[in-house]
DNA sequence: GTCTATAGAAGGATAGAC
DNA sequence: GTCTATCCTTCTATAGAC
């Protein structure tokens, strides 16, 4: 037989996302074969180079519509411009964290997988990196000049707080003594205190 | 031609560990091959079984080999224990980076490379890894009884203040305008606005 | 749209010469 | 202690049948 009973190009290329997506994250790109990915959708692995030119363009795909989302996702909620930042930082923590948990293997993928990317792939993903640590960053600005945050270098910052909002995914399990909103607002208070008492500001 | 004049078995042994920490940190483990490690030590791939059992073997080792240093330089300059926390915890943040940016490859493969270590070793791994967060977990238990940390949850502080001084490794290139101290400096800065203030304190 | 089959390259690991 | 040669497996990607 050839094509199967009640095939269906749609699902298939959705199901392959789906399933490099998670096996990547599990294992890491380059731990993974094609066979194991074809054998997870349920088709041989020749079927799979319908809907991929390759494994590489796999991984990039699946990096580039996360950032896509991301970007999406916050501008969809942004706070308005002329808002106290400490209300739009907090939105900003929120925000990571929510869009993180709901989707811990993009982000993991998205932050494990960089150096696994094509040289020309490479910079497409990190020029939209660098687009999200900047929201943070004009956020942590905009706090410092109008006096309510006190940071010493706010580019630094902003590595650090992602840093460790990101850091979320390497131990939250879904089934653990902490429910999102607790996680949430036990990193508001660890960001609050950051950015409000976060250094003797003397540069900036 | 058999043995390579002036070979030295010693010699080889140490390159092979400095060359497969170098490009599994670059590449991954995964996306590494035993002839690519080979090739930079300077010997046929199969030289390298003469000082590895086998790849995973060569992974593990590296990874024990780096935990037990950082615990053991750890230890070599803990503070003393009825110190002050905020000293304490000064002092860890300075040592955290200070070990990490003279090891970024080790760090970096430490955190990166765990879900490529076999079961067994992952466990082995995993309580040295543990042993280290807990390091500073105490310290975070010690000032929010002493009252002079704030936090919310220290075992969730701990995570955070560890992948955001972690980060650091993803930035850090040694050649920006930004030295150790400086570093050092900002960092923290953020930790102490974090710990002294990361929390309404309503739970502990 | 999916299958089977396979080309062609590369991988981990071993054997035996020197 | 290292080399060459090679076994065997696995991989990505393609070709052609259905």
């Amino acid at each position: 037989m050839a094509r199967k009973t009640g095939s269906n190009g749609k699902k298939t290329a959705r199901e392959l996302r789906i399933a490099a997506t998670r096996l990547f994250a599990k294992y890491g790109y380059a731990a993974v074969s094609m066979r194991q990915i074809a054998s997870e959708v349920g088709v041989q692995a020749g079927a799979l180079y319908l809907y991929t030119p390759d494994k590489q363009t796999l991984l990039y795909q699946i990096m580039d519509r996360h950032m896509d989302d991301l970007l999406e996702a916050w501008r969809a909620q942004a706070p308005s411009a002329d808002g106290d930042p400490i209300m739009k930082i907090e939105q900003f923590v929120r925000f990571h964290i929510r869009f993180h948990l709901n989707r811990g293997d993009e982000i993991f993928i998205a932050y494990m997988e960089l150096r696994n990317l094509s040289e020309d792939n490479f910079k497409l993903i990190e020029r939209k990196r660098r687009e999200y640590e900047r929201l943070l960053g004009v956020i942590l600005e905009e706090g410092n000049i109008s006096g309510r945050f006190a940071l010493c270098d706010t580019k630094l910052s902003s590595y650090a707080i992602i840093a460790m909002l990101t850091g979320v995914s390497t131990w939250y399990k879904g089934d653990g003594r902490l429910d999102l909103a607790k996680i949430e607002e036990i990193y508001l208070c660890m960001v609050r205190g950051l950015v409000l008492n976060g250094g003797s500001k003397t540069q900036s």
